[in-house]
Order: structure tokens, then sequence, then C-alpha cells
DNA sequence: AGCGTGACAATTA
DNA sequence: ATAATTGCCACGC
């Protein structure tokens, strides 16, 4: 039914605390179809400090946030790759039941 | 009520 | 592997 009793950015913002520390989202994922709108949430929301939008990063492991970003994930213990995160280790293993839909 | 925008994604050379 | 291009959706003005 999609009851969006809040805007999606709020349900973005949801999914993005609810990030376990060490491992990382991608946009595609907070928001399947629209990867844009979470980049935008977070680039016009100011950084309120309780989203931990450093464990957001693209969808090929690429960081949009710049080195500032590369270095608080590795301080989280992330797997990096190179200069990309690496999502085979650091991708977020499985939901604790976020787009719960369907039925 | 319409247009531009964006911390993206997937595809094709 | 990198580079360029297109499509996408929802939001702010």
């Amino acid at each position: 039914m999609s009851a969006p009793s809040e805007s999606r950015a709020e349900r973005v913002l949801a999914g993005v605390r609810a990030i376990p520390e060490g491992h990382v989202r991608t946009y595609g994922d907070l928001d399947p179809g629209a990867p844009r709108f979470p980049g935008r949430v977070l680039a016009t929301h100011p950084d309120a400090g309780d989203v931990p939008w450093h464990r957001v990063v693209r969808a090929d492991g690429s960081l949009a946030g710049g080195e500032r970003q590369r270095e608080r994930l590795v301080a989280e213990g992330v797997a990096f790759r190179g200069m990309r995160v690496d999502l085979r280790l650091a991708r977020l293993p499985l939901d604790p039941g976020e787009h719960l839909e369907a039925d």
C-alpha cells in the first residue's frame, strides 16, 4: 500500500541512521528508483550530526563526500579497495527490517 | 502548474 | 580499466 506518512527524505534519513558502524549503504539502496534523491537530501539537508551520511557511498563503492568521507569510513573500520569502498565486505549484509513492503 | 536541479545508476564505446 | 551519455525520480522555487 504505500502509505508514505512521511516524505521519502525521512525514510532515507532513517535508513542512513540504520547503517551499523563499519558498514555502508548505497544511494540506490536507500531509495531504489530515485538514487539521486538521497544524495540531495544529505546535500541539501544541513549535517545535523545524527545522520552518518559518511556511511553512504555510491553504487560502485566510490565516495561522494570526498576525502573527508574516506577518512571517517576508514576510521570506522570500513574495508577499502584502493580509493573505493569494498562493497563486497562493507556493504550492509542484511537489513534489520527497513523497506518492508508487499503483502 | 511547470521547470530545473541533484553527494546517482546503468549502459555503451 | 576509464570516459562519456542517457534515464530516472522526487523536491524546491
